[in-house]
RNA sequence: CGCGGGAUGGAGCAGUCUGGAAGCUCGUCGGGCUCAUAACCCGAAGGUCGCAGGUUCAAAUCCUGCUCCCGCAA
């Protein structure tokens, strides 16, 4: 088919190419315009675009889709059909309605649950056993198209936002396939989503990584896998940034709840509660999480047994700014 | 020219301001102690102090340029 491919960040990447490699006829790339990113604020490509790029796609990157000039362009490259896979930009009726396939959209999360930005992430954030991918044919709503393919996935123990963001854009990358196929044979199946199951994420913004000690030792760990690698969770160490890049909860701490309450209780969350030759232990609002891999701001992330040999660090120190 | 931190034996750091014998906590190797050990004791190897110039009797340390890493910001 002619596709018309949308799509900005590393996760739109997979799809793109298993498009071109599944014989489709990409006539146009829609991303982003570039900005300056990084160190030095210098100007880089959206991952799409370069990736656009190396295979000779022409892209296209409108400051608004819904301008006229834009429309008008995509208008004229007359595709059957609009892949939309994390473009970052809402689509107006006027393209919705253009190609006879209308828009399709790969989104990551079992629909309707997750709508929004940043379904992956939370899906870890909140402990799901189960998310995937769903293909939906977009209308105006956020997220509230009708499905077309849904695939399961399910999270690993050790999951993290990066892990799953991986697995889910392999998974997307061939239910987009199959979802094209099936609606060019004609043979797909529209489904409504439950409105009253709906859900939705709120974009992950960087500040909201800090790290609220009050809360139990499993949700911070379950906090820590999900913004890694970005934009990891933290907290502060005399004055410093501190990210936490891995921990797990204390053992101990399931099956003596009871005891360790009752010990902890004059210890505020935060604390510094015991310090081994390759771990740290930080008293939480309920049980003691333990962190492995950590970086100061400035330096490397390392295990925290390096981290130790070059700080010195005491227990019942908090980690507050 | 967005702001800032950093580069020192295999790892993590101190030393740099106030130039003048390369140090700390570990790891590694050898030996000892021990029922035993990730514990303890003794000993050893291992570094052109990121790169290139400059100042000086003398540079990890001061000056200049460069490379790489990292935090913030976007």
């Amino acid at each position: 088919m002619k596709v018309i491919f949308m799509g900005t960040p590393d996760f739109s990447v997979g799809t793109l190419e298993m498009l071109i490699q599944a014989g489709h006829e990409i006539v146009l790339v829609v991303t982003q315009p570039d900005k300056p990113k990084g160190r030095g604020k210098s100007m880089q490509f959206p991952p799409v675009k370069e990736a656009a790029l190396a295979h000779g796609l022409e892209v296209y990157q409108p400051k608004r889709v819904r301008e006229l000039a834009c429309i008008e362009y995509l208008k004229k490259q007359e595709a059957d059909v609009i892949v939309v896979v994390a473009f970052g930009q809402i689509l107006p009726k006027e393209i919705l309605e253009m190609p006879r396939y209308g828009c399709v959209n790969v989104h990551a999360s079992l629909l309707p649950k997750y709508r929004g930005a940043a379904p992956i992430q939370w899906a870890v954030i909140n402990g799901e056993k189960i998310t995937g991918v769903t293909t939906m044919r977009m209308d105006e709503g956020l997220d509230t198209g009708d499905m077309i393919l849904k695939e399961e996935v399910t999270l690993k123990e050790d999951e993290t936002g990066g892990s799953l963001f991986e697995r889910l854009a392999q998974v997307g990358a061939e239910l987009c396939i199959k979802t094209l196929k099936v609606m060019e044979q004609g043979t797909a199946v529209y489904t409504s989503q439950n409105q009253e199951e709906a859900t939705y994420t709120t974009m992950i913004k960087k500040q909201l990584g800090e790290i609220d000690w009050t809360k139990s030792a499993q949700e911070i760990e379950r906090f820590v896998r999900g913004l890694n690698p970005w934009p990891s969770a933290y907290t502060y160490l005399e004055g410093k940034t501190l990210k936490i890049w891995k921990a797990f909860v204390k053992e101990e701490t399931i099956s003596a709840v009871k005891s360790s309450l009752e010990i902890n209780q004059g210890i505020d969350s935060g604390t510094i509660v015991n310090i081994t030759k390759d771990s740290i232990e930080v008293q939480t609002g309920q049980g003691i999480l333990v962190l492995k891999e950590i970086q100061l701001e400035g330096k490397k992330r390392m295990c925290v047994d390096a981290f130790l040999r070059g700080f010195h660090l005491e227990i019942g120190k908090k980690l507050v700014q």
